[in-house]
DNA sequence: TTGAAAGCGCTAACAT
DNA sequence: ATGTTAGCGCTTTCAA
């Protein structure tokens, strides 16, 4: 029909038509069907961003950020939820084939990952990893400073006094944790601390697991006298645990962790943390898919996003003793 | 093809042709296109979720319900962000209609959202709405006893000796808003306690909006010594004003709320608050909104969810010279 | 049990 | 400036 001319504002026409198919149109509640459109375009129009919590303040910020972009450009966000779970994420991955997204904004539940995302390529749908690299996939992405932040956490306890500093970390699949690892041993080092591998707990980054973690670090001996937990939500699942067994924060162990609480951080900053900008981590991720969607040439590229030290209430000097 | 048959499980095939399908398929990394089933079959499987605020804990949840099950029924779930503004609804609603979604699941900006309902049910897509009643549209919805929870938030208050009592509310365009200013007058009344409407002020559901709040707060004499902010972060929000002016919370002025922090929370009870079982108003949100879609001509549902009174620090007891 | 034909609503390419 | 044809990848219906 020209009324796809009209529509698409494409080719020739005359005013007097365009007109009288825009007031039929209006007449008739006509909505052009986007699902026949991608079928014939090859192009749905249609970003997927994964990610693995969306309860969690920096995630819920980076959907934010994603869904802005995405709507400013055009597009439409499908959205998805793995929980850390290499399973999840192959379901969705499947979806997202048949669904034929344009492009996956992507947190990589780890290193297993890693055939999902080579999956995508040999599908030729193209894809950024957001806030965790995977070895052996070169792709764009959009990254913190893992190794910087930690360093920033532990030498920043250091300078307080702290000696014995426990790390609870997630899993070393997971390339965050690898990196927030040797930042922590990187801060030791520098100052001349001896490395404790009893110091350091591995979970999964979810909040279930700081409970063990809690008892664990209760049973060390000499106790540590501040800690470093990998993430947001671990850090407050543990500061609970900790509590609830008597163990006063920050009295007798000092906490630190990685990204903020949205909202909640202003209010109260409890915690001293390392904040990334969350929601530059959506629209960076989303603004990279969509050039990548355009340009499938084009190199690699890698954004990694700055941090920044935010002092609160969770640390206190070591005593002198210590 | 024969091939059809064995993706879908349907007709009569051999056994053989179906292994020798299913290999082939294998081979060649084939993955059904969900865009050209959709076109035929005239179902996307796909829901859409409109909500006001991806970023507050309470929408956060609510989106993790809906995804969880949105993904156990086989639907995929497009995300949208309104921002408490019609005109982003009305976009969105756009969008959603050439996506040919099989349902969406809406909280409302406010009355003013009954238009884009009304279109929706003009092209016969089903939707549900969240949180948020709209007059003249009756369908499915999923709702909060906003009446009962301000009720039970301000008669706590009344019971502490509190008598100057201030309200800051969301857009009376808003049901909830409604309801929380009707519940808020109910238990004035039922205590024998004058209603004085300047101690009632307005504004848009948003943090933004809290500073105008603070300063008429402020500004009122005789002062309250207690204020109900209508959601929590407004109630945030207008905590930080009021601190940043030395009002002191809760020694000056007690705040409670409704809708609780999600993980914060837990953590600390700062505020003595209405909580909301956010996680179940996605999940049943979406369980109507696909019973809807599977029998169109059963009568609408309302479901009211209860919700609980938690107390914490923000507030003291009135003073009993007040 | 399998295949062939038609059509979902659209756009690209080619007439007119 | 407008209309026609073909085909995107699938499912339905009907035929073999």
């Amino acid at each position: 029909m020209t009324v796809s001319r009209v529509i698409n504002n494409t080719g020739r026409i005359s005013e007097k038509t365009r007109l009288k198919v825009q007031k039929v149109m209006e007449e008739l509640h006509y909505v052009p069907n986007a699902t026949a459109r991608s079928l014939v375009l090859q192009r749905t129009m249609t970003l997927s961003l994964l990610i693995t919590d969306i309860t969690n303040p920096f995630y819920t910020t980076v959907a934010r950020g994603a869904e802005d972009a995405a709507r400013e450009n055009g597009y439409k966000l499908l959205l998805g939820n793995s929980d850390e779970s290499v399973d999840k994420e192959r379901e969705y991955i499947d979806t997202v084939l048949s669904t034929r997204v344009d492009g996956v904004l992507i947190t990589p539940s780890g290193d297993r990952s890693r055939p999902h995302l080579e999956t995508l390529a040999r599908h030729g749908i193209p894809f950024v990893i957001l806030d965790r690299e995977v070895p052996g996939i070169a792709c764009d992405c959009v990254l913190g400073d893992s190794v910087g932040g930690a360093r920033k956490l532990v030498d920043y306890l250091i300078g307080l006094g702290h000696r014995r500093i426990a790390l609870v970390n997630g899993s070393p699949e997971v390339s965050t944790a690898r990196d927030r690892l040797a930042g922590y041993r990187q801060a030791l080092a520098e100052r001349g601390i001896g490395f404790a591998p009893a110091y350091v707990m591995e979970s999964n980054y979810r909040p279930q697991d700081a409970e063990a973690a809690a008892e664990r670090l209760q049973s060390l001996s000499p106790s540590p006298t501040a800690v470093f937990a990998a993430n947001n939500l671990l850090a407050l699942s543990l500061l609970q645990s900790l509590r609830k067994r008597g163990i006063g924060v920050p009295e007798e162990l000092s906490i630190v962790t990685f990204d903020d609480f949205g909202y909640m951080s202003v209010l109260d900053p409890f915690f001293t943390l390392v904040a990334q900008p969350a929601y530059e981590f959506g629209r960076q991720g989303i603004s990279l898919l969509i050039e990548r969607i355009e340009n499938r040439d084009a190199p690699p590229r890698r954004i990694v996003l700055p941090n920044e030290l935010t002092t609160g209430r969770s640390v206190r000097p070591a005593a002198p003793s210590a």
